[in-house]
Order: C-alpha cells, then sequence, then structure tokens
DNA sequence: TGTACATCAGTGAACGCGCGTTCACTGATGTAC
DNA sequence: TGTACATCAGTGAACGCGCGTTCACTGATGTAC
C-alpha cells in the first residue's frame, strides 16, 4: 500500500510535498556527507526531480541548508522534552537526560549537528538558528535551576548550564570525530555523562 | 632587507623553499577559511605560481592539506611545552595552561583547529595526525598524574583527562562558532578555565 | 676555470567535472461561471 | 456537470564558474671532467 502510493507519486508531474521531500533528503544527505559535501544536484537525485524543481520551494542552496538546520533543532527540542518527560521529576537524571539527547543527536546525524553547531552565513539565518537554539538551551537552565531549588536562573545556574552545554559539545565532537579511541576506547558514556554531571552539579561549598 | 630578499625571491624562477612557502600560504588560508573552502589554487595564488608547481612538492591536495594538519600538531605542541615551562612545578596551573593553549590554539586558527579536531580521509594521514595528537595527549595524562601524585597513568588519570579534554575542545567550538554569547556574553575563559579544572581534579571521596 | 649535460623545479595552457542557477517551456490543478 | 482559463509546480537544456590535475615545455642549478 505504501509501495503503492510511492510509484504513484513518482509518475505524478506534481509531487504535492516536494518542498518536504527535498528538506528530507537534504537531511539525510547532509547527516551523512556534511554540509560542506552536500550539492541541491544530489537532493534532486534522491527526489528524483530535475535540478532546477527546488528554486520553486527555496530561494537558492543557503535557504534549503537552513530548512534542514531549523528542523534539526526543532526534533532536538522534541526529544529533550520526550526524554525530560520520561525522566524522574526531580535529581540529576532529567539533566543527564538532556546531555544524552545532545549526544545522541550528534552521533545519530553528525553533519546535522555540525551545521547546527556552526555559524550561519547570513544574518536572518543567524536569528533564526539562535532563536531555535536558545529554545532548546532554555530547558538547560530550567533544570539546572530546578536542580538547585532555585526560582530563577542566576549567575551559577547559567555558569553551570555552560559548563554542562560546553561538556557535551566536547563530547559530541570527540564521538563523531572517533577520537575519544585515544584516550579511552571502552568509554561508558552513559557513565561519563553521569560522573561529570555530578562534578558540575555538586554543591561549591564542598 | 627583509624586503629586497622578498623581491628577488619572486623574480626567481626557482623558489628554493616553494614547499614551505606553500604549506604557510595554506595554512592561512585553512586558517581563515576553513578546509573545506581551501583551493590548492588559491595557494597558488598567494604564493605567486602557477597551479602546477605545487606538484612538484605534493601528491595531490589531500597531502597538502595533511601537511598543515600535522604542522598544526606540531606547533600545538611546542606551545603546550612551553606553557607548562612558564608554569609553575606544582598545582593546577599547569593542567590550565595546557588547556588554555588548546583554546587559544582554536581561536588563533580556527580552520586548522577543526581540521585538526576532524577525522583524515585516508589510512595513512589518520595514522600520521593520530600519531602526532596522542604527542600532545600525552602531555596532558602526564600533568593529570602528576597533579595526583601519581607515578602511572591509571584508568582515573585517564578518565580526568578525558574530562579536561572534552571541556576544552568543546569551548573551543562553541568560542568559534560564536555560541558563548547565546550562554554567557561575558564569559571570563580563565576563569571558567579554572572552575572546571578544579571541578574535574577535585579529590573524589569529598 | 670552462664546458657538457643530467636533473630539478618551475610555466602556461588545457582537460573534464560537478556545481548553482536561469530560462523558456509545459503538464496538472483549481476556480468561476 | 462542462468548459475556459489563470496559476502552480514541474521539465530539460544550457550557462558560466572554479576546481584538481595533467601535459609538454623550459629555465636554472649542480656535477663530472
Amino acid at each position: 500500500m505504501a509501495q503503492m502510493t510511492e510509484i504513484r507519486r513518482k509518475e505524478r508531474y506534481h509531487h504535492g510535498d516536494l518542498r518536504a521531500q527535498l528538506v528530507e533528503a537534504a537531511r539525510r544527505l547532509i547527516a551523512e556527507k556534511g554540509v560542506d559535501q552536500f550539492s541541491v544536484s544530489e537532493a534532486c537525485r534522491v527526489a528524483n526531480v530535475s535540478t532546477a524543481a527546488p528554486y520553486n520551494h527555496f530561494k537558492n542552496k543557503e535557504e534549503m541548508v537552513l530548512a534542514v538546520a531549523l528542523d534539526g533543532l526543532e526534533r532536538e527540542n522534541w526529544m529533550m522534552r520526550d526524554a525530560l518527560e520520561a525522566a524522574p521529576e526531580n535529581g540529576l537524571d532529567r539533566i543527564i537526560a538532556i546531555g544524552r539527547v545532545y549526544v545522541s543527536f550528534a552521533q545519530d546525524e553528525p553533519g546535522v549537528f555540525r551545521l547546527i553547531a556552526g555559524s550561519a552565513p547570513d544574518q536572518d539565518a543567524r536569528a533564526a538558528m539562535m532563536q531555535s537554539g536558545e529554545r532548546n538551551y532554555d530547558l538547560v537552565h530550567t533544570e539546572v535551576a530546578r536542580y538547585l531549588n532555585k526560582t530563577e536562573i542566576d549567575e551559577d545556574v547559567r555558569r553551570r548550564a555552560l559548563m554542562l552545554w560546553t561538556f557535551v559539545h566536547g563530547l559530541s565532537f570527540l564521538l563523531i570525530d572517533n577520537k575519544v579511541g585515544l584516550a579511552d576506547p571502552d568509554l561508558d558514556i552513559d557513565g561519563f555523562l553521569r560522573a561529570v554531571g555530578e562534578r558540575v552539579m555538586r554543591d561549591d561549598t564542598v
């Protein structure tokens, strides 16, 4: 049944959802090979349309790539929220759960992770990505404050959150670039995340 | 005087040190614009030679890029050793000094840092970069062991070293991608490095 | 010291390639009557 | 329900571009005698 729909779609002159299909093709290609090796032409080949077709839906390549980036940030946000819902109501597990999503996302879609981690070329794209990124980072702030039983996001919360982010950011890169083997071939990622989480969230006065 | 030498060099048919000049041109270009935007042609323009000239010194583009990567790792090693020599004989400062070199290198030559951080495409290049990278990472192991008054590199040393590496790695990326402003616009990098160093190196039993 | 010659390290033109984007076009779809 | 027509979303050919690399070549250098 799904196959029939697939075939019929290819036969039709109008896709009906070419934009979505192109974003999906671009996402897959970027995830695998990185944004610098990504070409509009290849996305067209994957989506089975002419190389001119995308220009009905995107102004240019940049806009296509931006769509993939924003989509990635949004999916990351969903996954973080899901992870928080599944986590206990209190304790370090909530913070670790967010971090685990961050690292897993990088491992699952390295190219998209790099794209999101990088800086956008033009001003509008930068603003859009910043906004989406901030939405995800707010989750970290909230959870750090909750862990510390604080009602507002103060300097201490911000600093710990930045430590956590810095850390999962670095771990993500080391993992996808196969550098961890150099330091510890049998790294237990979850255990490592927990150990760092404990150190960062530990009471300062100790 | 230096100018005369410069002019004479350009006039001469044989450079005498074209290989070194090409590596330097490539280093500068990669540092600024990243390895993915780097082209052999542009390096030739900078070095003022024909686009065919490099092939007397390098098998292909990849070999040229590898030279830049290995050069970067070697310079980083020197800088780390220099920093250690200037640091006190004991205490956290030694560890922080190495981390500071790592982050500064990334800030000074973002593209070269990314190149080194990334994974090489072919097996030989990977091996060469691994070996150079390991030499730098050994310094971290040594200093962590020294701080803990240990004579051998055990599991605890390895784990703390990996935490430190992960951290400066992540901070480097956040800084060069202009992401830190999102979390803390006025971040004091040295203070941040110290705070993390303290947390990572703190006695476990506390 | 001069000369003959092999070798080294450049030149400049050319190649094929895949790319992003544009163009005139055309088939399919939705709407007004 | 049928028909006319505007609009939408594709096609396929073509463009100019910069790239990595190769080629036959040539000027400069070092060496043997």
